[in-house]
DNA sequence: CTCATATTCAACCGAATGGTTGACGATCCG
DNA sequence: CGGATCGTCAACCATTCGGTTGAATATGAG
C-alpha cells in the first residue's frame, strides 16, 4: 500500500539519521557506539535505527548482547533511479557524477564499443 | 541552520508531491490543473506546491491570475550527490542508469575517446 | 461595474514525529 | 549468584503534518 519511496525518503529527511548512515559508511557499529557522538538519549537513537531498518537502509544483527548495524546501500537504488528521471533534464557534469560514470564504463558488456569522437 | 537536504528529502517523502513532480516533468502547469487529477482539495494541493517550492524543487511564477509551476531539476543535485556516496559502493548496472549514462556520453568533450572493448 | 475564476489564508482537526524518562529483559563478567 | 552493560518498551509530551472547510484576495471577462 505505501510506496517504499515514502519510507526511504522520509528516513533520509532527518539529519540525525543521515549522520548515522554516514557513520556506518566507515564500518558496522553497535547501537551504543552509534549513539555516542549524539546528544540525545540512547532510546532516541534506537528509534532512529529502527526507522532506518524499516526503510531497508540498514540491517541489524544481534550477536551476543550487542546489536550490530550494517549499511545496506542497495536500498538507495529505487530512490536514486526515481530521482534520475528528473536529473536527466539537466546535463549533469558534476564531478561526482563523472567519476561514477567512468567507473561504470568499466563494467559495460565486452561487445559494446563506444567511440565518442564526433569527427567521423 | 536546517540542512537543505532535510527539506528536499522531506518534500520527496510524500507520494502526492512526487506525483506532482512527475506531472511537471511533462510541462509547466497552473495550480488548478495540477490539482485536477487528485481527490483532495485545491487548498491541500496549494500547500503541497508551497512545500515543493520551499524545497526548491519547483518555482512558481504568477502571470495574470494564474500561477505557473515549473520543475527545477537542478535542485535534486545535492540530494543526488549525497546518495551517491552510498550508491557507489555497489556497482549499479540498472537499465535506467545505463540509459542515463549513454545520454551523458554524448555530452563528453570531443577529444575524449573511450573504447570499452576489453580484447586489445 | 459585476460576476466568475484562480489561488491563498486562517482556523481547526486527527495522526504522525522526535524527543524524554523510567522500568524491563537479555546477556556477559567476576 | 550478583552486578554491570546493552538495548528496547511504554507512557508521555510538544510540534509538525496532511487534510478539511469557509472566507478573503486578486485578476480576467462580459
Amino acid at each position: 500500500m505505501t510506496d517504499p519511496l515514502d519510507t526511504v525518503f522520509a528516513a533520509l529527511a532527518d539529519p540525525t539519521r543521515r549522520a548515522i548512515l554516514s557513520m556506518l559508511l566507515e564500518d558496522d557499529m553497535a547501537v551504543t557506539d552509534v549513539a555516542e557522538p549524539f546528544q540525545m538519549s540512547l532510546a532516541a537513537i534506537s528509534k532512529h535505527l529502527a526507522i532506518l531498518a524499516a526503510a531497508g537502509l540498514i540491517s541489524q544483527e544481534k550477536r551476543g548482547r550487542v546489536k550490530w548495524c550494517k549499511l545496506e546501500p542497495d536500498s538507495l537504488r529505487g530512490a536514486s533511479v526515481w530521482m534520475q528521471s528528473f536529473g536527466q533534464f539537466e546535463p549533469v557534469n558534476l564531478d561526482a557524477f563523472e567519476r561514477f560514470l567512468l567507473g561504470e564504463l568499466a563494467d559495460l558488456p565486452d561487445d559494446l564499443t563506444i567511440d565518442v569522437d564526433s569527427t567521423p
